[in-house]
DNA sequence: CGTGATCTTGAAGGGGGTCAACTGGAGTGG
DNA sequence: CCACTCCAGTTGACCCCCTTCAAGATCACG
């Protein structure tokens, strides 16, 4: 795959002065936090004393390193980033990408030290809460201990999404599952869930679904063809939901009694071209 | 893959009465529940005087169904769980495997239900926490929340490794990744990192894996053939330990720049098929 | 305009999915 | 006790899909 490190362009394209920018970053107050989680805090006190540090990054900016010491965890504001963990050889395996309101470094929390790295695709800012303040805030600011635990289950929850866009045997369905997924997280945040723009490069997305960059242009081609998506570059439109939800429901052998009903539709990569030329044609 | 739901013969097996007996569980103390965990308790009165059920499940016994109302999460006392998802032609992708001190059922949290489901795979016992009383006892009990968080933690980097897993091209990696995992695991809990006893069913570890079961049969007898492990049904000995970790490395197009070195290594598959080779004929 | 990146498409080869057949063990019922 | 059934596991054969290598198009940047 050749899914490397390279920050590069990025860097580059976005101007970004520092690698590792602290830079810019103000202060807020816990209270906008939780209300960035979805909490209902009507005006505790406590938690509009409590300073919470924001920091800012650009795209191509690392909030964190795999390896590194487990210094805070974070709360996605505003921006999206991209999760991996990099293997010996250099090899990037993406988790998964995170929006608004998800908590990012808490898998860290167990073992000391970051086991995921985490890179800003675009411009964005993250709450800071420092490891060794956890506890403590978690005991002081109750509310904000429920929002933590909502957080890290969704985000386990998250992780969930990931086998299950790899577990399908054809690329085409792996991406079906990967473009539903973002439609949904997407319309989630009250966004159009068939119109966007997709943050990530072709290698990121071929790493996240276990397969070659080529293959995720080639499955873009697939879905396009078959009239279920409109691909320009990083813009994408679904225009047909219907037909690419079902097409994300193919995964292997289906069932000990097929289906018995029609030609023997038995092979999963069958269901996948049948349907769609039909469909192109009707 | 065929991964279909098979309760039947396991249920038979071990005759268990009833499929979701809540059967004789007992009462047992938070106080245990938190050493259980790993936590140092002195004698804090408050935790031992929390009562906390205990459940036994033997072999096929369901923890909770996916789907399920979100009802309580789970620390695991004993035994081994799958943790899996089923996909609405009934494919189940298998997300895990949990043992001793490891939660289950956090995932459920956010979403009012659970996402997931968990099977016992032998006889099993784990304490019972219900949602309801979850933020409650957080806060009286500090320890618990700290507790919790650390166990969730892990069992988010658990999930990480699983696209570990599944992410090597070659399934002879795949396997050798999941063997690695479950040694270090294993070595963790105190038990010998070279000598175990599979508790899940090939077809299990394909759902895991995501190959075909008989993918993983073949995997077996390749990694068996190279003189890496030996295998009898179940009962798995790693023989060559550094040699297993070694192939474990081996995932993707490496790198931009190869190795240049040697003849030319860049195909991960020859650098499975190759240096076993060599190492048997060695 | 050269460089380097992303994205696309083509061609070739092989690995693994699928189907099939066999073995062996466990439970069932005669 | 022994046939019978069901299932887990293994191995073989076929062939499609994906990986890999390669080349071209496009865009951004200096």
């Amino acid at each position: 795959m050749g899914n490397i490190v390279r920050l590069n362009r990025a860097q580059r394209q976005f101007k970004s002065a520092a690698c590792c920018a602290e830079a810019t970053g103000h202060q807020s107050s816990m209270c906008d936090l939780l209300q960035l989680m979805g909490a209902d805090v009507g005006d505790d006190p406590l938690a509009t004393s409590v300073l919470v540090p924001i920091r800012i990054l650009h795209a191509g900016d690392t909030l964190f390193h795999a390896g590194f010491a487990a210094a805070a965890i974070y709360f996605v504001r505003s921006g999206t980033f991209k999760i991996f963990q990099t293997a010996d050889d250099g090899y990037e395996q993406v988790l998964g990408f995170a929006g608004r309101a998800e908590v990012l470094g808490f898998d860290a929390l167990c073992m000391g030290q970051y086991p995921t790295a985490a890179v800003a695709l675009e411009h964005a800012s993250v709450f800071v809460v420092l490891v060794q303040d956890i506890f403590a805030l978690a005991q002081r600011i109750p509310v904000f201990d429920r929002v933590l635990h909502l957080a890290v289950s969704r985000a386990l929850t998250r992780r969930g999404d990931l086998a299950d866009a790899m577990a399908a045997v054809a690329a085409e369905v792996r991406l079906a599952r990967f473009l539903v997924q973002l439609s949904q997280r997407a319309a989630a945040c009250g966004q159009s869930p068939c119109r966007f723009h997709l943050r990530m490069s072709r290698r990121d997305i071929a790493s996240h679904l276990g397969v070659a960059h080529e293959t995720v242009s080639r499955s873009f081609s697939a879905l396009a063809r078959w009239g279920l998506v409109r691909v320009d570059d990083r813009e994408v439109e679904i225009t047909d939901m219907v037909g690419i939800k079902s097409l994300t429901c193919s995964t292997r052998r289906p069932v000990d009694q097929p289906v018995a009903q029609g030609p023997r539709q038995t092979y999963v990569r069958h269901a996948v071209n049948k349907p769609m030329t039909h469909a192109v044609a009707g």
